[in-house]
DNA sequence: ATTATCTATAGATCTATAGATAATGC
DNA sequence: ATTATCTATAGATCTATAGATAATGC
């Protein structure tokens, strides 16, 4: 009873491998700055034979490079997710995303490098958290908690100061405190949205989940 | 008495025009989105010998490319200074400068196209206005006009909203008032810096002076 | 006479495909 | 028997240089 759904028998799992090996191969290559690799370098990385490749992306490099960062961004947006669970108040929610986000890159700088090669072009990306930002702006400019602006505005200023934060703890640093800078970049954030600057202050003593140890799937590969 | 200095004679002034014709190619094709573009379809739009590339650049695209941006930034930063002519408050000074640079992006969105196609390496790049925003965010700082976080933080941050800012302007909307929508952001900036929000929403009601008509030298080309 | 630019091309690199080989399905 | 992967290569593209041509200097 392998159902046909989801069920991968042994050719399908075969072809997903070689699939992933390409992909993994193209977000370390990132990691490493090397974005422009030939497509020979990027099949030599994944262990796979040259013409794999096209197997695999008709399309080219650039479709590869982009499945990539998808997949980190896929990765960040569920682990988001779960992260936000049972919060209601969309400023604890904002205040909790980039609390969060802050320590991670600072725990594991790797994990969003392939993000921060694209441009401010990632602010107008559909994957991601993007749907579910722009709703939470939504709820928070409704309900009066933020200042009344089209989320997208809220949304542009927002996600500015997230890959500046992500930048700046990405390079090791022995000045900053990492878990205070955080804290306090948020609260500046939350006041940018609209937030009294008393409720900020608050807002970011909150108890956090803890990070995961190792790397959201499928960052894992 | 034609002086060594910078005085240009007939072989200077031509071997400088060549160049500029280079820079200024590869400035349009950024703003077309060709940052790819071959060595040959760089020298034929610049109107220039194929050979003539090497020339100049010997160090390969990525040069040519990287001065087509520096120029840019030198161009914006050199209008920022003289726009900032005479305040001395450094929450003035920010305030003036996002409300101008939003105007900016918004009636001339050509203008910061190349910069746009970076990443977020931006925010440490030295070009541009990097040492001056960082004195007057210490200035900020040390006065107890901004919160006590290290300048680099508060540029991040400050240059995050900026780069989302410029992106979203540049991209021509029906529904948003341009100068609403600035100033808004811009209050909110002053706040995330730790301005009291009185004081940000008196800021940006200042008088501001004119946009220029032409684009800043040397973006004229 | 000197300096800069231009034309033509050799050599390197990279993409995309075609045919051979290996793995799974039945 | 079918599907996926791998190897080898043809053709295209691109870089970098060498030598010829054109412009300025004196």
């Amino acid at each position: 009873m392998t159902g046909k759904g989801t069920a991968v028998g042994g050719q399908a799992r075969r072809r997903l491998r070689t699939r992933q090996a390409l992909v993994s191969a193209a977000r370390e290559l990132l990691v490493e700055g090397r974005g422009t690799a030939s497509i020979e370098e990027i099949t030599k990385r994944a262990g796979v034979g040259f013409g794999s490749f096209f197997n695999h992306f008709p399309g080219g490099k650039d479709a590869l490079f982009d499945e990539a960062l998808f997949e980190v961004l896929d990765g960040y947006a569920a682990w988001q997710r779960a992260m936000a669970e049972g919060l209601t108040d969309p400023a604890e929610r904002f205040a909790r995303s980039f609390r969060l986000t802050g320590r991670m890159a600072a725990a594991q700088p790797d994990l969003f490098a392939p993000v921060l090669t694209r441009g401010s072009e990632l602010l107008l990306l559909e994957r991601g958290l993007r749907q579910e930002a722009l709703a939470d702006l939504r709820a928070g400019v409704d309900s009066g908690r933020f200042d009344d602006l089209p989320p997208e505005v809220h949304l542009m200023s927002v996600g500015g100061v997230l890959i500046g934060l992500v930048r700046v703890l990405s390079i090791p640093s022995a000045v900053l405190d990492v878990a205070t800078v955080v804290d306090r970049v948020t609260e500046g954030v939350l006041r940018l949205l609209g937030v009294p600057a008393r409720d900020a202050a608050d807002l970011v003593t909150r108890p956090l989940p803890a990070l995961p140890e190792e790397p959201i799937a499928p960052w894992a590969g």
